[in-house]
DNA sequence: GAATGGCGTGATAGCGATATCACATTGCAG
DNA sequence: CTGCAATGTGATATCGCTATCACGCCATTC
């Protein structure tokens, strides 16, 4: 009994139920002791006492493997808490193949939807999740959609902290590349570099910015692009591990150091970021957090609206923190171009 | 209340359960009534004062994202089909960190285990899970433990193929990076590869044989190793795909062009292989399938028992299909080195 | 400073079945 | 006719959770 741990029945089922009315206190002094005790509630006697089931879609596109692994950890972690059911599928995005999947879910009967970039910013998507009823939280995202939730870090804030970073290292001329700027964290990862780059006095150059998709093949093509310039930059901050992995992989077969010739760093803290030599700095976003936080609110949301209090969540869209995670990618620039003395 | 109508509550349970000790008469009462009202008891109650649900754990250690994430879908699908709650945990190796995390979910209450490698093949966890009574299936292994069952590919077969594809392309002199000994799968996959070589009657040059650990960092090691003999290889087979990765970058390091140079392949499959340039050729295994046959398996082995049949499952050791997946990173070797004629 | 109201928490009573034991019956031996 | 199995049936506690209401505490309010 978790009743042991914390010191109460009732409460337990309160946390369960992600009702509101429960000290934060308490709350995790009984998510604690379900960790501890590895404890998952009776899905028989939560029938049998009243409370049916609920469902929740989680649709995703195609993450990396990093972000997928920790997502669906997240999620499931916090739906046994819940014991809330969890109904994955995965959808291809264009011909509309994401609606079809969506109405495919809804028919299944699900009562919410957890949605990943980039997913969360379609709005064909949102529309008919509306239309159907169907409450949404966004996961990774600053954005919430009409009357749905989201969950994210702040974006702008993040890549203010990296440029800043950089800046202190020494750096004065930094690369940027940009991701897929129909997503909303693209563009406020570049309004974050520009802003830290003000502040400081740096005027913006703008062969310094280069587009990207967040694939790993554009970022070969705009490292390659930034490093072709006739006074390259000392540093580049991508916006995403991908790419500044490429970027590393350019730098490397053209001879350059990393990071003695040349900072990389990037963003989201993916696998691909300690698979590679030198380990990237980048910034971790808490995908596991944000898929419980989602989750979670997702419940609350239902809960709430099944208890008939119709009320909207007073606060739709939540930030996490993130984390400046330094690795050996970055270093001072150089004084000067090497010149052998003698 | 089918009470009302017989006039019992408990002689109820008894007829349905087809007990021997109701006088027939008495029986056909509570049959009758049965019938009128339509009665059908209530799955919840039932399985909550009789028979409990399953729960099975499982036990990862620090696969690659693209592994846990398809581990993780997986046994979602199959854990939903089959009514069974899955208990996630990770831990870390050494320190008897997989012992402690394994007893606190015994202490929790797991039915049996799931254990990816290399898990699946620490002697300590093994015994103690013998002890504690808790089946287990190994996943994506060949080897069963005691009275265990094993789900994977044949490791030995996977590199016959890959190897015998090479020698099509026309390699003769192919290199190879060994896995971490300890795993029965490194082994399995050296032996593929030597199997392949004799059986074209080509001898095997030990000088072309090196050990990983399966790290990006040892795959560096391994590929500047093998590139630095006299007489290179033209095509190198790592043992997975993040050896391979880095075998890439070492290549194209020193200006080789990867596969016009040097074809590099890998196996596994995992994000990072079609996260490089170029995206590699490498072993599929069909790691969500044997997740799911994982906890088919031990489900069908737990109701087994529990329902007394103490017998062992016919077939310990499952072997599902593996893919060589043909990508970018191969080629058929140059006739010579180089030359420029004029 | 007493009255009021909101909020977090605990106490209690089931949900619909089964296990277990106690209680009638009955049958038959002594 | 008494005594004691064997047998059929009911009473009760219990499974693990949630609904509901009552309680104590604190912050308002006048």
């Amino acid at each position: 009994m978790a009743k042991l741990a914390g010191v109460s029945p009732m409460t337990v089922s309160r946390v369960i139920n992600a009702e509101t009315n429960v000290r934060p206190a308490t709350r995790d002094a009984v998510n604690v002791a379900i960790q501890t005790l590895n404890y998952a509630p009776n899905r028989a006697a939560r029938s049998l006492a009243g409370a049916g089931q609920l469902r929740v879609g989680l649709l995703y596109n195609n993450p990396s493997g990093g972000f997928l692994s920790e997502m669906l950890l997240g999620s499931l972690d916090q739906a046994s808490r819940n014991d809330v059911q969890i109904v994955i599928e995965k959808c291809e995005i264009g011909d509309d193949h994401e609606l079809a999947v969506a109405r495919h879910m809804i028919k299944g009967g699900i009562d919410g939807i957890v949605l990943p970039p980039p997913l969360c910013e379609s709005p064909a998507l949102l529309d008919l999740l509306a239309q159907a009823g169907v409450p949404m939280v966004g996961l990774a995202t600053g954005r919430a959609g009409e009357g749905g939730l989201a969950i994210g870090i702040d974006d702008r804030a993040a890549a203010v902290t990296m440029t800043r970073h950089l800046m202190d290292l020494g750096h004065r001329r930094i690369g940027f590349i940009g991701g897929d700027p129909n997503l909303s964290a693209s563009g406020a990862r570049l309004a974050g570099y520009r802003a830290a780059l003000e502040g400081a006095g740096i005027g913006i150059e703008e062969g310094l910015v280069v587009d990207g998709l967040y694939t790993y093949r554009s970022g070969l093509d705009a490292a390659e692009q930034l490093l072709d310039l006739t006074e390259p930059p000392t540093a580049i901050f991508s916006s995403n591990d991908d790419m500044a992995a490429a970027t590393v992989a350019v730098a490397h077969r053209r001879g350059l150091d990393v990071p003695g010739d040349l900072t990389v760093c990037g963003f989201d803290d993916t696998v691909l970021s300690t698979a590679i030599w030198p380990e990237l700095t980048t910034i971790r976003q808490p995908i596991a957090d944000m898929a419980r936080g989602a989750i979670e609110g997702l419940v609350a949301l239902l809960r709430r609206q099944r208890g008939g209090d119709d009320a909207a969540p007073e606060e739709p869209t939540r930030l996490l923190d993130y984390t400046l995670i330094r690795r050996q990618s970055d270093a001072p620039p150089r004084r000067r171009p090497r010149v052998i003395e003698g």
